[in-house]
DNA sequence: CTTTCATCTAGACAGTGTTCAGATTATCGG
DNA sequence: CCGATAATCTGAACACTGTCTAGATGAAAG
């Protein structure tokens, strides 16, 4: 799968387009997301900086294509955690629902420079980025529509849940990753999000 | 106090560094944190862009500066919409409450560029910028303990309150920035909020 | 083997942060 | 009031950036 491109052999690169961003990504988790330099980029992957401009109309193209990949790796990690939790019922969903929290947090935390890029207003995500197709979103509410079936939340809670919950998730998570919010206290925002959906929390 | 000085009249300008922070705020105002150029704001205030050097020993240094101010300007903000509600007792005491939040948010959706540099890793805070001089913080602790004194919440709802409401107050503001939460969403942010913390919510 | 065409390079341009020697002027001691 | 001192600002330079254009390269098709 994804065969890795090999540095650069031959005057045609092969996979130039995928190497970029992979080089880019590597250099915006180190320095990033303000710092990262085409020109740099380019280096890397051992090729002239002119050469990216056959697949990326700009900087911002490419940072935008970076985002992309990203914002999808951020909810893959999501799902590996979920599908950890073996099992059915309220426990297991509950379980689910954390785990996906969690898991958000989790990533935040060890990759704060990925994470500035994708909500730091650097890619512009197109007008087709609407929550509807964004896996994360789907997620999120495929989680609580757990949380409903199995008895855990009402439905009056169900609705309009996301909101809340995704926002205090990513409110906490870029609180922490600036160092205005201690790691330690996620815990609480757990608590106090399924406090706001009528579950029952133990204190 | 504090006489704005004037343009630049003589070969010493009288206030270079304060002008020099309006100017920067006016550029990233206007063109965002990360397109913000030294020569730039030095050229806006009518000086040679060595001579901000004088005052900042770098570019990081001018931008962490004009993160402190708008960081105050923010609760400042926040401070004027409390005192605008009059009176005493629980009724007052959510409204103000309320006030709180939404003048956040509404100051994040009028300025996303400043609200972006605040809070997109652009400025070294300090190590002496801990939570308890944070004038935001403040602030938000002050309403919750008005929630309390006054009845609307519980001694353990109040306890650890702060972090749910900041986090989702500030996650609803940079994801409504970014485009992924219709700016709609906010009164349901509220209601969650309010939820979490034990009160009484009309559906 | 030649032609064609996508791919990549070289070089240039304007603009960036930063440094440093020196020009300018405010301030203060006499 | 004057002259020395120190603060303030300038000019030119350096290495770096994104981006454009003309041309070199080599893979693939005829």
């Amino acid at each position: 799968m994804a065969p890795r491109a090999a540095a650069k052999t031959s005057y045609h690169h092969g996979d130039l387009e995928s190497a970029l961003v992979d080089a880019a990504i590597a250099l915006v988790r180190k320095y990033g997301p303000d710092q990262l330099s085409l020109r740099a980029v380019s280096a890397d992957v051992g090729v002239s900086p002119s050469a990216s401009y056959h697949y990326f109309k700009d900087k911002d193209e490419l940072v935008s294509a970076v985002g992309d990949l990203l914002f999808d790796r951020l909810a893959t990690m999501q799902e590996r955690a979920i599908a950890k939790v073996k099992g059915t019922g309220p426990l297991a969903a509950r379980r689910r629902f954390e785990a996906m929290g969690y898991a958000y947090f989790k990533w935040a935390m060890q990759e704060p420079n990925l994470y500035r890029l994708i909500f730091g207003g650097f890619c512009d995500r197109g007008d087709d980025f609407n929550k509807s197709d964004s896996k994360s979103w789907n997620l999120l509410n495929a989680g609580l529509d757990e949380l409903l079936t199995t008895g855990v939340i009402t439905r009056s809670a169900r609705q309009g849940g996301e909101v809340l919950v995704w926002s205090a998730v990513h409110g906490a998570s870029s609180l922490a990753i600036e160092g205005l919010l201690p790691e330690s206290a996620f815990p609480l925002i757990i608590n106090g999000v399924q406090r706001s959906l009528g579950m029952k929390v133990k204190v």
